[in-house]
DNA sequence: TTTT
DNA sequence: TTTT
């Protein structure tokens, strides 16, 4: 066996994400991305598509999505990719890309969105070496991204 | 927008790959792989489920698909997802995983398979700096692993 | 062998890519990002450090690292890790991390930035089914996010 | 700043895996991997490089890092990469390419090796939805494969 | 310290 | 259509 399977999406939210308690330690929640897609084929036609992939955070993480995750939000996914079908209310046959996400990061908002927090950074390792990470968006940064080590003393090859 | 969509897979060739040269400098290589996933679930019942990817390559990696890829080959596969739904031939609706490969790397073979090569990788790096990478598998190597700096002196903390 | 090496990262431009134009058709950028890590310890002490890359972009993708990428871009990359160790100036054994990009994605800039574009996401398939993917940066975008399909309609399960 | 890193490899483990149960309910196990590189340059010299990363996993996933990894056994790891530097005993500077392990997934082991098992895929989600991920190599498995959807009937457009 |  |  020893199969994988995982998926890297950046997209923008489509709607707010929908919050489950489902237990007192156990909570989901759920939103949809947008994926675009753009390319002009040979014939120099442009052409344009959009995914949609329905994610899935649970506890901790679901956490952190409540607090900063909102329609147009711009997101960096990653999980772990199913396919659902289903029949619509017409009796019709759809599918549904459900990832099970394992991370994200907050990659900004729309101009003029009221979402109190970007900047998050979801840790990688929920098995934890005893670290917990925190989100960023909790911090006001205040500082400019620092200069490279060793700028304006250029000792570095680059 | 600043979409971006990408699915690493590993899992296991389906049947020989399908090659068409359309042209002579356009080739293509199809072929299908499962992704097997299991797990137990609250109840300790065990959920097995595979999922289908078709997968694509063209020109340059085709021509090594075609060289070593087999039925049954174990392929680790790293490319972009698209979702394509068609109609079979009863008009039912269906969909195909559908991914535009831009990296693989051979992982092994069934015992008794008779694929000559093994353990090719393709380059990361199309887009190139000049450089061309090798086929692991066509390539008689002579020359000793390297050894690892440090080796038999032992100064590092690992 | 079999092989394989890939490092995906998003971090904030350092300063204005270099470009060199090494032969016509050779071109090559290069500029370095700051990818930061913030975590609190078991103790409650919070750390952070900050991890430079040096990234490496080849012929067309050069070319649009050169229009868009900017001091204090906000970048996702993706490519291929290696290690340089060299001597400084002053004799001491330094490491650089070097990333031979494969792929990228720009995901905003600083308030008050001035770089005209932003929204490009390079092609993940430069071996090229034929078609060229057109940067989005070049489209002046005005509509806002499409809604989920199925929008207000609802038959969808979520 | 919402930044990430994440590094995904492909290689063979230099040496068995180091156990350390630092408390009842804290454990960590590491071992070094070795990912080769090899290419051959524009004039047709052929390169070979070979880059060491430490892996280190915690608990459940050190559980079966410790049951199924050995010397020689070939792994895919996904994880976050840090850069240690530190001093050798004769006071040279050195570095440690680190990866926090999040994920890995064994691909097979040497011909007369004689580890017990082989095929184990860790799952993607500790953070968890509730279900248990069981290891396959430990699940003696009874079932057939599931056919595919459409299998013998061939509707299929490949 | 690995592997082909 | 795969694999364990």
């Amino acid at each position: 066996m020893a199969s994988y399977n995982k998926i890297t999406l950046i997209g923008n939210v489509g709607r707010d994400p929908e919050i489950r308690q489902l237990s007192p330690d156990r909570k989901v929640v759920n939103f949809s991305i947008a994926v675009n897609d753009a390319y002009t084929d040979r014939n120099g036609v442009r052409h344009e598509k959009t995914e949609w992939f329905r994610i899935e955070f649970w506890n901790q993480k679901a956490d952190v999505v409540e607090k900063y995750v909102r329609k147009g939000t711009q997101i960096f996914v990653e999980g772990k990719l199913s396919v659902r079908t289903y029949q619509d209310k017409d009796g019709k046959d759809r599918y549904s890309l459900d990832v099970l996400g394992t991370d994200f990061t907050l990659l900004g908002s729309r101009e003029g969105g009221d979402q109190g927090g970007s900047g998050y950074s979801s840790g990688g390792n929920s098995s934890g070496s005893g670290n917990t990470y925190t989100p960023q968006a909790t911090t006001k940064e205040i500082d400019p991204p620092l200069p490279p080590a060793g700028d304006g003393d250029d000792d570095l090859p680059f």
